[in-house]
DNA sequence: ATCAAAATAGGTAGTTCTACGGATGCAAAA
DNA sequence: TTTTGCATCCGTAGAACTACCTATTTTGAT
C-alpha cells in the first residue's frame, strides 16, 4: 500500500495555490512536492519529480493546461492529472476527458470535492465535478441511445446471449464459430432468432443493440 | 422565480429519514412536504401532492426506487426523481440513467452534495455522485481507446467525412447513396478509400471507427 | 414417457460489402 | 500546362450476412 501521495499544483495566481497548499496538506497522507506558476514550468517539474497526482489550473501562462497535459501524455510520464479551473464549459470539459485527464474538478466546488478527486484520480478513478454531470450524461446519451428494448434481453437463451455478447465484440459469425466449435450455420441461425425476438434488422442494427446493451447481458 | 421547494423523501429507514429531513430544512427554501417509508406510499404521496423533487431509495418494501419512479414517469407526473443510495452499482446507475432519473447521490456522499443534487435538478440539469464518475467515463472510453489513429481522420476528404458520419448512423451504402443522390459503387468507393486512409478492414472495423470518433469527425 | 424448448446443421436465394481492377471530368496547384 | 487530388461511375469475384425453409439431437419439465 502507498501511504503518501505527492502532489504537484500549478495555478499563476499565488494566493490561491497557497490556499490550495494550504487545504491539501491537512489532509494526512498528501503530500505537495512542487508548486508551479506557469504551464512550462510546471511540465517541467512533473517530469523530474515524477509526482503521482498533478494539479493543473487551465489558464496559465506559457502554457495552458492543455498543452501541459498532452505534452505529459505523449511522453508517458506516469502522473494522473485533474484540471482545476472555473470552466463550467462543455467543450472544455469533453477536450479533457478525450485526452486522458482523469479529473475535473470546478474551482468552486466543495473543499471536500478535490481531496476526493486527488484519492480517486490516485486509484486510477475518473473524478467529475458534479455541477458537470449534465455534460457527462449528455456524452454518454449520444452513443447510449433510445434502443427502447431493454427488457427483450431476457428473452434470449444463454446460447444467444453469448454469440450477442460476442457480436458486440465485433466479431464475425465465422470467428465465432471457430471460438465456439459450433457450424457457422448455427451461428447464423442465432443471429436470425435474436433479430426476431429483439426486432431488429441488418448486421448494423444487431452489432448497434450488442453495443448499447454489453452491461445488461452478462 | 419559484421561491420554495417542495420535497418529498422516502426511505425506509425511520432514523435516516430524520436526518436527511434536518439536513434538507437546514437549506433556505427547501421545504420537506411528506416522508414515506415504503414505494408504495411514496407512490400515492408524490401523486397526489406533486412535490418538485423525489428523493428516492432504491431499496424499499411494497414497491423499489425504479418501480416508483417509472410509475412516475409512465403517468407523466411532473416530477424530478433523484435516487439516494448506498448502490455504487454499474448495473443499477446505468439503469436509472436509462429512466429519466436525473440525480444519483450515493449514501455516504457529503452532505453538500445532496443538497447541490435537489438544486441542480429543480434547474432540470443532472447531478450524479462524481464516485460514480469513472462508470460514465469508463464507457464512453471502453472502445474508443485502442483505436489510436484520431490524427489519421484529417486526412479524409469531406465527402469522406460526410460518408464516415453516416456510417456511424448505422446507414447501408445503399441509404447514403440514396441520400446524397450518388450511385452505391461511389459510395463504396469513398467506404474503400476510408479504409485504407484510416487503416481498417471489415465493415465491422470501419463502423465502430464511426462511432468512436463521431465527435471529433464534425 | 412424453412433450417442448434449445442447440445443432444444412439448402437456396438474395443483399451488402470488400477487394481488386479501370475510367471520366474538374479544379487547384506546381 | 501538366500534374495531382477529388468525386464520380462501372465490372467481377468472393466474403459475410439475411431470409426463407427443413431436420436431428439433447435436455428439462410435466
Amino acid at each position: 500500500m502507498n501511504n503518501e501521495l505527492r502532489i504537484v499544483i500549478a495555478d499563476d495566481h499565488p494566493i490561491f495555490r497557497n490556499g490550495l497548499r494550504q487545504l491539501l496538506e491537512t489532509e494526512t497522507g498528501f503530500k505537495i512536492i512542487g508548486e508551479a506558476d506557469n504551464g512550462e514550468a510546471a511540465l517541467k517539474m512533473i517530469a523530474s519529480e515524477k509526482p503521482d497526482v498533478a494539479i493543473l489550473d487551465i489558464d496559465m501562462p506559457e502554457k495552458d493546461g492543455f498543452e501541459v497535459a498532452n505534452a505529459l501524455f505523449s511522453k508517458s510520464i506516469p502522473v494522473e492529472v485533474i484540471f482545476l479551473t472555473m470552466h463550467r464549459n462543455k467543450k472544455l470539459f469533453n477536450a479533457a476527458l478525450n485526452i486522458e485527464v482523469k479529473g475535473y474538478v470546478l474551482k468552486d466546488s466543495a473543499m471536500a470535492d478535490l481531496i476526493n478527486a486527488v484519492k480517486a484520480v490516485s486509484r486510477g478513478q475518473n473524478f467529475i465535478s458534479p455541477q458537470l454531470s449534465t455534460f457527462l450524461i449528455e456524452r454518454h446519451r449520444q452513443t447510449e441511445n433510445l434502443t427502447g428494448n431493454g427488457a427483450a434481453i431476457s428473452k434470449l437463451t444463454p446460447t444467444e446471449k453469448k454469440i450477442l455478447m460476442m457480436i458486440g465484440d465485433y466479431k464475425t459469425s465465422k470467428d465465432i464459430a471457430n471460438e465456439m466449435f459450433i457450424s457457422i450455420r448455427t451461428v447464423e441461425h442465432h443471429r436470425s432468432n435474436i433479430a426476431i425476438k429483439l426486432d431488429l434488422k441488418g448486421s448494423h442494427a444487431l452489432l448497434k443493440f450488442a453495443l448499447d446493451h454489453k452491461d445488461e447481458i452478462s
